[in-house]
DNA sequence: TCATTAAAGTTAT
DNA sequence: ATAACTTTAATGA
């Protein structure tokens, strides 16, 4: 969790509820608010012209949305959309810097937060700029199991669908069923029942 | 090698 | 039931 939900209440925080493939911010909107989850998965997407879907992120419970857009006069340079139902705090701007005028020390959880989200999109860049859909597979799938405490081959269900899998890694669904097919092959991933483990 | 297209089977809502 | 997801196969860049 990046702040406690208890401040972000006291600070005047509302509750809005999305359901799944409803925009919580639209690609070249102003950023107004502080969003962070309290429950559900939300993506980070762009959609090119063609309809091709490049997925940036997918954010659960306890992470913020799009934060590091709100120190910047900008606009969202992507869409975020609700992949399930949820649940998510929001706080205008102006609460929001007021809140980190009167609990400074909020500040370094927000940064903490802002690098973790930065490393991340060092992995993604790294990874996804290779040739091989195996190295862009497997990008994904170490930085997410990373955060699991059972480091044991194929004890973590990858929490992602094939689809979802392909545009995290700018693959077509084909290539990433091929690739993870493969990838069961050579022992890297197991498939049961539809899902994966790693 | 991977993307694209098409077609069909499967799962989830 | 209908949409979303998964899979296979053929073809082309």
């Amino acid at each position: 969790m990046v702040i406690s939900e208890k401040i972000l209440d006291s600070a005047g925080a509302e509750i809005k509820e999305y359901s799944p493939g409803e925009f919580i911010f639209h690609e070249g909107a102003r950023p107004l608010y502080y969003y962070q989850i309290i429950k559900g998965k939300v993506k980070l997407n762009n959609r090119s012209e063609d309809g091709k879907e490049l997925i940036q992120n997918i954010l659960s419970e306890g992470q913020s949305i799009g934060d590091s857009l709100l120190f910047l006069d900008r606009s969202y340079p992507m869409d975020s959309i609700a992949i399930t139902e949820c649940s998510v705090l929001r706080l205008c701007k102006n609460n929001f810097f007021s809140m980190l005028r009167l609990y400074p020390n909020l500040y370094l959880d927000v940064c903490k937060a802002m690098s973790g989200y930065l490393y991340y999109q060092y992995i993604m860049m790294q990874k996804n700029s290779s040739t091989h859909p195996v190295d862009r597979l497997m990008g994904v799938m170490v930085y997410l199991k990373s955060f699991q405490k059972e480091k044991t081959p194929f004890s973590f269900k990858i929490p992602f669908t094939r689809q979802q899998l392909a545009s995290l890694t700018g693959l077509c669904v084909e290539t990433a069923i091929r690739t993870i097919k493969l990838m069961e092959k050579n022992n890297i991933v197991e498939i049961r029942n539809r899902k994966i483990f790693f």
